[in-house]
DNA sequence: CGAATTTCCTAAACTACTTCATTTTTAATC
DNA sequence: GATTAAAAATGAAGTAGTTTAGGAAATTCG
């Protein structure tokens, strides 16, 4: 069985035939029902979960019972309470999927001897914690720079694939504003284009 | 000259003193004055920046000349524009000193060498990024769920060594508000104490 | 298929935050 | 230590985005 994950991994570090097998063999395949849990608080994050196939949504819940997404993840996307799953503490966050899924999953002790065993793996796992990183400073910047209209403006030229896949509600909550807002933004662009 | 960087690093990996020696030495203490800059748009960040003593402010210019601030960073703090060091491409932040300032830097090349050369050294990048990582999951989680009163409030209880040392129309512009607004905030509390 | 539930839309009232314009306070500089 | 510049405060008017509430579409699932 070739998992997807070795391709994936493949494109950071170059492996041998053993290196490939050994690493695969750590990811297990896990399939996930729509609207079931993969994340949730209050429980310690066991596993990064790497999505093979599907949609997810990471989201948390404010004082005031108000649903905030903090991350989509469809296809070769990760999503895991990292806050949780690097410091092995319990999690703040629910993730779930939007829809029948699979995901690939490492857990965090083998995750560690791996890393301990193989000078490549533990490449590989600081070169996605790297672009992790600077890819939430971009986040962080758009959102401090740019006016609701214009984060949902950029988000959907940059990830339409995803705007197509989550409910209205997610993606609004998303990008830090209300459903009947981010409603009016699309209808206003809908009635420009006529 | 042992450097303050070399103790840093031991919080996170255990070195030998020949290895101390070895990335100890990779890192140049820099004298940067007040106002100077570090890193500056269109230019390729060639250094990962360790503040071993003062303060810096990183930001950027949005198009119609608003100045948002992206980070702070005091003694022992990491300041750097990721997406510009990491991927080498030029820069979009600007990186300035708010006080005059001492830093350690390390080149890009030489940081390659170094993860390449030792599994160790590999970790202790793998660490940092992986906490910046989490680090900055939780301030977008943050600005998510907060009113911009709720961010002054946390921030000042959990930063209060740096609210004590910025200009707050910077420290405005971190939070996502005005300079106004924020003076607004402050003086409200200051009334409601007596 | 049909009922139930979830998601989306519309619209008016409301408010958190901004903008603009002026004054006061603090800090930098010769 | 006076002069100039930069930062903070204050007030009044405006606006981006929220809230609330009701109804219309879609989806889900037995």
């Amino acid at each position: 069985m070739t998992k997807k994950i070795v391709e994936y991994i493949e494109k950071f570090v170059k492996l041998t035939d053993e290196e490939k097998q050994q690493i695969g063999s750590c990811f297990k395949e896990v399939k996930i029902k729509k609207r079931q849990f993969i994340v949730q608080p209050n429980f310690t994050t066991k596993h990064r979960n790497y999505v093979s196939k599907g949609a997810f949504r990471a989201y948390v819940i404010g004082d005031k019972g108000q649903d905030h997404t903090i991350n989509f993840a469809i296809d070769d996307w990760w999503i895991t309470d990292y806050n949780s799953y690097i410091f092995q503490q319990p999690a703040t966050m629910f993730v779930v999927a939007l829809e029948d899924s699979i995901i690939l999953q490492i857990d965090y002790e083998t995750e560690q001897e791996l890393k301990r065993k193989n000078h490549k793996f533990e490449t590989f796992f600081r070169i996605i914690a790297e672009r992790g990183l600077a890819f939430q400073q971009r986040r962080i910047i758009s959102n401090l720079i740019h006016t609701a209209e214009e984060r949902y403006e950029h988000y959907v030229s940059k990830y339409p694939q995803i705007v197509q896949r989550v409910p209205q509600y997610a993606l609004a909550s998303f990008l830090g504003m209300t459903t009947e807002f981010l409603s009016r933004i699309r209808n206003k662009k809908v009635s420009k284009k006529s």
